[in-house]
DNA sequence: GAATACCCGAACGATTTAGTCAACTAAAAG
DNA sequence: CTTTTAGTTGACTAAATCGTTCGGGTATTC
């Protein structure tokens, strides 16, 4: 599993397409209107979006992109891994022919970690982010199952840029 | 917190200079060797590496790396950090002139998600990593059970510029 | 048939990745 | 002291990826 923002524009712009969708399809041209994504960009993403069955185009005027699934069951893992190919970090290459002791030492550490962010990525779905962001200005509810550390920064900036 | 094959070819070398380095230190042509790294790309991983205080370096004859710190305290996440620069996947670069409702929804989105991939790769420490690696054969020890070491959140240099 | 909007692909600059090469410095061994 | 080992640094490169721009298509509606 990748994490670029090229996932996380995918991301945006499903979120953009699950917020907006309600009535009607919606354009490429509107979301990278709102989105500041530049409208090529969006083609092709939504093309390996369109081919993995994650939205369903309709064309001509009034045409757009709607939600293939429920926004219930869409995960951010599916967006991602729909647009961004996983990469493959063992030495190995998966296979078998890893003899030296030594030679793999990354197979089952990479396959823990990236079952674990998986996990969680595959448990967050579109609908998730858009209830969290109904609430302006509000708090982040679900998704702050964690403590921030005594030692982050004291500015209200809030930690973005991982 | 990006995640790439750079930072995994970090922690592998890590890991290595952590498992050879109980009788000195630990050269990167050994590691090079072992792990199938080329040499001069452990170099400039290294350098950033001994620049971020995670490595010293001895210099001449049986000169090397080792651990500057105890590998109970080194995490995943200081590693990938030490070598991969973070990248801000919000539109707005963190800044406050978010004005508009549908530009900055991916800030709270990737803050959360970064922050609990974080959370999860700064609980597992090398020591944790080289454990999980000496059952030869073994199944997977379950990584997910991971506890929060009550020492690491004082330590000296939290990892900062989240 | 004109306007809309999806579809496709080529090309591009910028950045990152992974690796190579060469010259240098510190330290140990002879 | 000289040689050898091994870290240190910097420049450079091929390949891939990222995000964008451009130019053409095709399906649908008015």
């Amino acid at each position: 599993m990748r994490l670029t923002t090229k996932g996380r524009f995918a991301v945006t712009a499903m979120m953009d397409v699950t917020m907006h969708g309600a009535r009607g399809p919606v354009t490429l041209a509107a979301i990278s209107e709102r989105q500041r994504i530049s409208l090529s960009y969006l083609e092709q993403l939504f093309g390996k979006l369109r081919r993995h069955g994650m939205v369903e185009s309709v064309r001509g005027p009034g045409g757009g992109y709607n939600l293939a699934r429920d926004a219930e069951t869409v995960t951010v893992a599916d967006v991602i891994l729909a647009v961004d190919e996983p990469i493959d970090a063992t030495q190995c290459g998966g296979r078998e022919n890893c003899l030296d002791d030594h030679r793999c030492m990354t197979h089952e550490l990479w396959a823990g970690l990236n079952a674990h962010i998986f996990s969680y990525l595959r448990s967050v779905t579109l609908s998730d982010l858009v209830r969290q962001q109904q609430p302006r200005g509000g708090e982040l509810a679900v998704l702050q199952d964690h403590r921030h550390p005594a030692g982050a920064a004291p500015s209200p900036e809030p930690a973005t840029a991982l």
